[in-house]
DNA sequence: CTGAAAGCGCTAACAT
DNA sequence: ATGTTAGCGCTTTCAG
């Protein structure tokens, strides 16, 4: 960016004998500019290398053309899947992205929002970390009128709109599944209840316990972070449970994937013994063996909405402001893991 | 971005009564600012919610402080390891991400390039897509000197510097390993021969049989794309083969996953029939039974390297221009899937 | 140590 | 349909 002169609309218009006005008119399509004038104006810009500059165009605009994308984590299967869709939309509609994570740390978030916002991202697209308490770090978007929708992990009662799944009625469809398949008494893995997705998942399951008049017992409930540790762990406490459970709701499937790993090596045959249903639909799910009963997430769709929905309020196009919430579709994947009743494949 | 007014340097000087030029400097801790004048200015800067305008800033300067990510694919495991690998880096050294990703595809990358070009990245990571044919797309950048750096799929004899693994050896590695476990006959699964990644692992695993007295036939390499649907018909391929291949070099732990849920499907005994080794060190890898081999890619740290490097060299610490290429290790990791002479752990 | 002033490249209101 | 011009907010000589 250094070497070399760079070309400008100045250079343009002394080439060509005319104002930079119109050359800035131009370069954007303004119809207003004769196709002629327009037309020598694209070629020579073209042949002196010309590009746009940016900053110099964001300062005039006062607007940065650029959303914030702050993350609780990078290295996840579901935050990828809704980052390549907030790529696509927000690439389509011409807009940049900033990519922040917080690794499920609350100083960080705090850290990484301000620097979203002195970085003057024109929207913000976020997931709050494991241990956000507050959402103070917020205000100055807020103020400034930033928008900003929050997506998955989400704070209830704050004025922002929210992207999110049915997280009650997945826990529920969850939940009901395994009781359907005549499981009595079902585990439940999860993580920090303080989180929506996590507590909504988790009043899914004892509303469906209770409506089918199984007893709720909080030893049944195991919490722990989504390692591969903690999902051993969890296994290993399911195993210290007598009598057994013969069921578990896992709400994630790596975490799956790593305690039916681990029951197995204790010689608990799943769905056997213990049926179980994950979460997310990752892909390691028809991958493990037996396959992983589990409620698609669809992540993908969801940053596309997310960011799609963003855009078009910058964009004038409809607005956030009477928008409190988006809930995208989200349904139980019936594979081997749960089937109790039937035989699964193989 | 647009309520209420910003507050400025001007803001800011007025207020104290000083120059603009003293609150700038002050701004950036520049040591030549009496301790008190620069007390203040802090103190009434934070107090206004002043926030640096980087556009105005950069614009002056004449540098984005920002560095291009583009990608062939955002949703893949390896890939977000080093995207979270730059981004920590990058970040660390105050330096913003725009990402893009190709989607495999020549013509995207191609646009993507001049969209980066125009945004004025100071300098450029990359891995190029599937079918790109050429480098021209990334002369501009090499024309105004932006640095770029190329990750895993590279273009040789380019003058760029390259991170990458040592591909022959890996694929040397792997099937030697196979070779050491007794196989005869081993397969390679892999994807399209034209990316040097694929070649040097297709050549390691050559050489190795060669120096093994170990026959070539062409009829053992597989070639596909890295889809699910790629994998299962590889699976198909070696069972159409007489007499079956005791061993399989597979390019891609995903693939190699769902070769071994196809080949069990077929009653084909892993390690016991076909001894696998993938490629990559996926989470799936060690979930899946039996236990993946395979060789350990390390993304994150493949991400921190160009992304460090990279910024070094745009700070003005050390240079790009001496260096050809930077290889990472990696290393075999034995499971069960290709331990034939010993047994598995269960 | 501080200030004055020029100018980075662009947009848009206001002319013509 | 085109031109003139005043900034957008900052950095950085050059002067003091």
């Amino acid at each position: 960016m250094l070497k070399g002169k760079e070309t400008t609309i100045y250079d343009i218009a002394s080439q060509l004998n005319i104002s930079i006005a119109t050359v800035s008119r131009a370069l954007k399509d303004d119809p207003v500019v004769s196709k002629k004038t327009k037309k020598k104006i694209f070629e020579t810009a073209e042949k002196m290398g010309y590009r746009t500059n940016y900053y110099a165009s964001n300062l005039r605009k006062q607007q940065s053309n650029t959303i914030g994308f702050m993350v609780h984590e990078l290295q996840s299967n579901f935050i990828n899947s809704v980052l390549a869709g907030v790529e696509k939309e927000a690439t389509a509609a011409g807009y940049d992205l900033i990519i922040a994570h917080s690794q499920e740390n609350y100083e960080r978030e705090v850290a990484n929002a301000k620097n979203l916002f002195h970085k003057r991202v024109d929207g913000l697209i976020t997931s709050l970390s494991f241990d956000t308490k507050n959402l103070d770090h917020f205000r100055p978007f807020t103020e400034k009128g930033v928008p900003i929708i929050f997506f998955d992990r989400v704070e209830s009662g704050n004025d922002h709109p929210v992207v999110v799944i049915d997280n009650y009625k997945c826990g529920y469809q969850a939940t009901r599944h395994l009781i359907d398949q005549g499981c009595k008494k079902i585990a439940h893995v999860t993580s920090n209840l303080a989180r929506n997705v996590y507590t909504d998942r988790f009043r899914g399951y004892r509303d469906a316990l209770a409506e089918h008049d199984l007893p709720f017992d909080d030893s049944l409930v195991i919490i722990g972070d989504l390692s591969e540790k903690a999902g051993m762990e969890s296994a290993r406490r399911i195993l210290d449970i007598h009598p057994r459970p013969d069921g578990a709701f896992i709400t994630n499937d790596f975490v799956a994937a790593v305690c039916i790993r681990t029951l197995k090596q204790f010689d608990v045959a799943i769905p056997g013994d213990i049926a179980i249903v994950g979460f997310n639909n990752d892909a390691i799910g028809h991958l493990i063996e037996p396959a992983l009963t589990t409620i698609n997430y669809p992540g993908k769709e969801m940053g596309e909405v997310a960011a799609r929905s963003l855009v078009n309020h910058l964009k004038g196009i409809g607005s956030l402001r009477q928008i409190d919430r988006i809930v995208i579709n989200a349904d139980l994947i019936v594979r081997a893991s749960s089937l109790k009743k039937v035989d699964g494949p193989r």
